[in-house]
DNA sequence: CGACGACGTGACGGTTGCGTTTCGACGTTC
DNA sequence: GAACGTCGAAACGCAACCGTCACGTCGTCG
């Protein structure tokens, strides 16, 4: 019965809102402003402002990380890290993340939606490709997905999304050399 | 003219102010509030929300990362990346920092400010001591300090303050043989 | 055509914070 | 002991936002 075009609306202007604001300062009143829409109409699809948020980020977000499995590590990984990092170049992106990243440390709900949207998903996708890069034997048996996501997104997230340096054509390629050099020469966990 | 003591008990107020709230919703009143002080007492020292956390956040923050001098490049590494840990893991640190770095990517002058207290010394930290290893032969010619500090930070910065998953006993000392292993394996930038 | 429901508008009372001002109390300084 | 400046408390007018409500419009369904 709601209308779709006003519900995409408010959306749009849910993302649009946090980047420039973010959370914290984030009101239904702005949103509804900046839609073009009455608040009642906010109000009408969600109850408040976390519900909204958590709803329509978890929503966006969960499209993102893919499965790789291109038969070898090192453009497992190269391939992993450029999705990374186009999507941490994405302007609206990387004003939202750290953002909500930063909410998410006190406020648990937020926490617990990031986890389930971003974390959970990236180690999985860890897992899976340190998994099959030891099977094939490209890793030391004792490799630790969890350094290895660390190794991969910490980077890549410090640099585009905090720090903010623009990066060079290659910088991903020397990034993604780099983290491989760090697995395979790193001893085993424990 | 100012009593010290209430200086101080305004700067700590703010500390805890904006861990518990962030930035966007820290507000003077609750400030004065908490430090049990009239807001004229915090507006007779700074004249504005901005002005008052930028000036108190630089003064803690300047006295951070040390210049490590060990004499090899692996301690170097490894006392760099503990007293990084070990700041990163204090919880009023641990909330404080991202919220700032969102709050940074859209104002400028919290930017600046943060780019001088902590990127700044901390990009001048990695040339030192991979200079020094490049010096000594412990790391190839090309080795590039800035991916370095990406290797060093990013990481840690990724699981401490935004993952937050809590680390073992010795996933510094792992973390430091993986971004050796990185640098040296690394091919030279360029 | 008539009922229904979502829509935007605008207003509601209440809360919170802004930055400023006034007040009386207290402690120094001279 | 008088003058000064900081202190806390409280109030100021102003603005923003909360969540709700009543209204009139419009499109759709039956």
């Amino acid at each position: 019965m709601l209308r779709g075009d006003i519900t995409a609306a408010i959306r749009n202007a849910v993302m649009n809102e946090l980047a420039e604001v973010g959370y914290g300062r984030l009101s239904i009143e702005a949103v509804a402003r900046r839609a073009g829409v009455g608040k009642t109409a906010v109000y009408r699809r969600w109850s408040n402002k976390l519900e909204m948020v958590l709803e329509i980020v978890s929503g966006v977000a969960e499209r993102s990380v893919p499965m790789p499995d291109t038969g070898s590590f090192a453009s497992d990984l190269q391939l992993l890290m450029f999705v990374v990092s186009k999507a941490l170049q994405h302007r609206i992106a990387s004003q939202i993340i750290p953002d909500l990243m930063a909410e998410a440390a006190r406020n648990p709900q937020i926490a617990e939606t990031l986890q389930r949207a971003l974390r959970t998903h990236q180690l999985t996708v860890g897992e899976q490709i340190v998994g099959q890069a030891v099977k094939r034997g490209e890793l030391p048996a004792g490799a630790d997905p969890e350094l290895a996501v660390d190794l991969m997104v910490g980077p890549l997230y410090w640099r585009l999304a905090v720090s903010r340096t623009p990066i060079g054509d290659d910088y991903v390629e020397t990034l993604a050399a780099a983290v491989m050099a760090a697995l395979r020469g790193s001893p085993p966990a424990h």
